[in-house]
DNA sequence: CGGTAGATTTCGTGA
DNA sequence: TCACGAAGTCTACCG
């Protein structure tokens, strides 16, 4: 990894045209071609980039990044006018980040706690197919109804339309006609409870620490 | 700005929880309170970070950075075994990046010149509000028939879908029933193409230079 | 290689 | 402050 602090002007062509004034920057060269341009503010987004695979020149006080987008080429060009560090660090290898409490998450909680969404429901199995994609969860209920459950971390009008386009091919199967739909979510948008209520969609609001046991359960239930 | 080059397990707690087991990377401290860990690969994305406000703590060979989310409190962990490099760099103020090509650049022009999406179309207002939201440009043709267009840089199902959403309540009043929809668009996904022709939603690929009158016309029609 | 869906999405803007 | 929508979204996964 190379690390150069300098006084810099950067242009970039490519799905758009922008441009960096003349300012002091970090500038970032991985191992693997990444390039990063970034300003000692505004966190986690580089004011300029290039992903791998990129071909990098360097002509005296002007680097160039290249790199093949279709027919058209991304170009990241950064003049230096000062540098005032410019250092090279082996990292050696990396190790991966291990994750926990993303969507997947949530649908593994769920397949094993089913009655946490209410009205005593037992999983029939997970990501029960349809001929537009599989749905998370398809579960009976308490009086044996077919019931489809979507999970979302987060609620969203899209999410509803997607639930209801799975409703209706679910449906067109005679001994599933009647099957009903929920949607869990850790938060949900307001428009997104609204167009549930307008489609007969439930929505049933879930807690991690409620679902791990962590903590005593007060599901929130719209609709 | 502060650049830490160590060896070091970084945890995170707060919308997941993230464990970045020890190697060697790059540790970014931001003057406005931001902090970055960069592996040499993987372009574009830290590994963990946070974004300001956030208050870092320093004892010995732990970095602690908490942030208030809510009742809750996003905190990084960064525990350092060995220290590569530790350098401080003052940046001076920023300057800030200029985009131009954006979405709201494409409105703007197709405001000015509607004629190029084609039959002779005369603006009537921008912005025009439906009750789930204002429809980008809404025209009149040659035949003074009602026309809405919708404006994106990459034309999916989800842009058709809104676009139908709007069409659907313009049309309830019945001064606008025979209103049709335009989605103009840089690029298009052939699958919303697809969707267009099934909803009687005219695609147009619009050109930025040509827009500009910096190169001659050559609009790609679909439908 | 294109399409789909998730993301600690981030980031801006407008109410 | 909140909520919505764009983004050079990026990224992983699947066909």
């Amino acid at each position: 990894m190379r690390l150069i602090v300098a006084r810099c002007e950067v242009h970039y062509t490519g799905r758009l045209n922008a441009v960096l004034p003349e300012s002091t920057r970090l500038l970032i060269l991985k191992a693997d071609g990444s390039v990063l341009v970034h300003a000692d503010a505004g966190g986690y987004k580089p004011l300029n980039w290039m992903t791998p695979p990129t071909a990098i020149e360097e002509n005296g006080d002007v680097i160039v990044v290249r790199k093949r987008a279709g027919k058209a080429e991304d170009r990241l060009e950064i003049r230096l006018f000062e540098v005032l560090s410019d250092a090279m660090h082996e990292m050696g290898e990396a190790a991966a980040l291990e994750k926990d409490g993303v969507e997947r998450d949530l649908q593994e909680l769920l397949a094993e706690r089913p009655e946490a969404l209410g009205a005593d429901l037992r999983l029939v199995r997970r990501e029960w197919p349809t001929d537009i994609g599989p749905v998370d969860l398809m579960c009976r209920d308490d009086v044996d109804g077919w019931v489809a459950v979507e999970i979302k971390r987060l609620g969203t009008i899209d999410a509803v339309e997607q639930l209801c386009r799975y409703l209706e091919r679910i449906r067109r199967d005679p001994a599933l006609a009647a099957v009903r739909g929920v949607l869990a979510a850790q938060r949900f948008k307001p428009q997104a409870v609204v167009l549930a209520e307008a489609r007969d969609v439930q929505c049933v609001e879930i807690d991690l620490a409620v679902l791990r046991g962590e903590r005593e359960p007060d599901l929130t239930l719209f609709v």
